[in-house]
DNA sequence: GTCGTGACTAGCC
DNA sequence: CGGCTAGCCACGA
């Protein structure tokens, strides 16, 4: 009996998203059905909306699954940039070796 | 307790 | 390719 209490959810998207390997990413969906939410990837982009650990959790490591960027806190251009620094590749907001920096938990 | 909103997804035209 | 609809979940007012 899985007991959610308080914003276990949103703890849980912020924990999975700190494990992302360096140099790739996770989709929403995937987040979701990690922490038991396979249909929650909308909760889960509100849960990196406001999550009070910004700097901390690399939210640019989360993307859409059909391999767009989707949206950021602060501009998705500065979510591109990031991503780029991870060895990313990025054409108009979208993962070019998407499959391949997909990380698989 | 109900309503509206959003960093989503899949299907249809 | 682009736009619209419906379903899903969590949160704030």
């Amino acid at each position: 009996m899985s007991k959610y209490r308080e914003m276990e959810f949103s703890h849980a998207v912020w924990s999975v998203t700190k494990k992302i390997p360096k140099g790739k990413v996770a989709t929403y969906s995937g987040i979701a059905r990690i922490i038991g939410r396979p249909k929650a990837a909308r909760a889960v982009g509100n849960a990196l909306h406001v999550n009070p650990f910004a700097p901390v959790v690399p939210c640019h490591r989360v993307v859409k699954k059909s391999g767009q960027i989707g949206g950021f806190a602060g501009g998705v251009k500065k979510k591109i940039k990031l991503l780029k620094k991870e060895k990313i590749k990025v054409i108009k907001g979208k993962i070019v070796n998407f499959s391949k920096v997909l990380a698989n938990f």
